[in-house]
DNA sequence: CACTGAGCCTGCTAGC
DNA sequence: TGCTAGCAGGCTCAGT
């Protein structure tokens, strides 16, 4: 599931291709794909228009028009965009079922987007709508603002459970849940840890891993477990980095050997190291 | 405010 | 081997 690293190495593959180019049309295969507003509405405020940029924020793709308006994509699941220099007839036969939108360019190239599971979303945000919509995030971990000092304000302004806290895009943009599972484990903190209570060294353990595995993860183009792909169809490489996510209960830790446990937080599966990520009880003395 | 659960979807897999 | 129930989960919304 693309997370900040598969969307923005998206966005950084089709920014250079798309540049320029003039939609000159927009065709929508599952209804709900479009988000809003209406499809009228969409075709009048997209068609015609050129593309100035391709950029992200949290996971959202924005496609910046000359308008000043912007399209917005948003992947969620198995959503993948994908650039063809030329409209081909038989583009990709056996994915056909799946293709979902399509962005027609004045010089015949388009945009596709296949998307098996139809959670993905587009729509069309009018200029003044963007500051609202960029509000609704919060901070990029990718950006220099997000220190260590600022990950720990964010902690202590909330008295959650850390995984879901981390996974509320209005707070931190762009983690899924491969990159928190990662993160925790790495700086050995329990999914379940009351964010207010975490101590320095583990907000400075976390940080550091925040920042790592997604350094790391968007300088291998991102990680694909089954259908992420880049604006050009190539996979990502960095799931062979993964320690923890995907691993099966039972499972011996990577690090300890103990096995690993898993847990339904939020709604999401939850793999952990009982051994390394122990849950502070009531009684528990501060760790060194 | 924090949390829970339903709903949206369909391919894959575990288990019979 | 063949079938089916349940899992996978980002996000929104309603309810506690």
């Amino acid at each position: 599931m693309p997370e900040l690293p598969e969307v923005e190495t998206v966005c950084r593959t089709l920014d250079p291709l798309l540049r320029g180019k003039t939609i000159s049309a927009f065709w929508l295969g599952w209804h709900r794909t479009l988000e809003r507003p209406t499809l009228d509405l969409f075709n009048t405020a997209v068609v015609g228009a050129t593309i100035e940029s391709v950029s992200r924020r949290a996971k959202l793709i924005l496609i910046t028009l000359s308008n000043c308006g912007a399209v917005t994509i948003h992947l969620r699941m198995t959503g993948e965009l994908l650039f063809r220099p030329t409209s081909d007839a038989d583009r990709n036969a056996e994915r056909e079922p799946y293709l979902r939108a399509v962005f027609s360019f004045s010089d015949g190239s388009e945009l596709l987007f296949y998307d098996t599971r139809k959670f993905g979303k587009i729509a069309y945000r009018a200029p003044n709508e963007l500051a609202a919509l960029d509000a609704g995030y919060g901070s990029e971990p990718l950006d220099p603002a997000f220190t260590s000092e600022r990950l720990a304000s964010i902690l202590r302004a909330h008295r959650r459970q850390t995984k879901p806290l981390l996974l509320d895009q209005s707070v931190i943009a762009g983690l899924g849940n491969i990159y928190v599972d990662e993160a925790l484990f790495r700086s050995r903190i329990h999914p379940l840890q009351l964010s207010s209570e975490i101590d320095d060294a583990h907000i400075r353990a976390l940080h550091a891993a925040i920042v790592e595995i997604l350094s790391t993860a968007l300088a291998l183009h991102g990680t694909t477990l089954r259908d992420y792909r880049s604006g050009l169809g190539e996979p990502g490489q960095n799931q062979s980095r993964l320690l923890v996510y995907g691993l099966k209960p039972g499972t011996p830790c990577p690090v300890c050997g103990s096995p690993l446990e898993r847990l339904v937080i939020g709604q999401r599966g939850s793999i952990f190291c009982p051994n390394c990520q122990p849950f502070p009880g009531p009684n528990d003395t501060p760790r060194r």
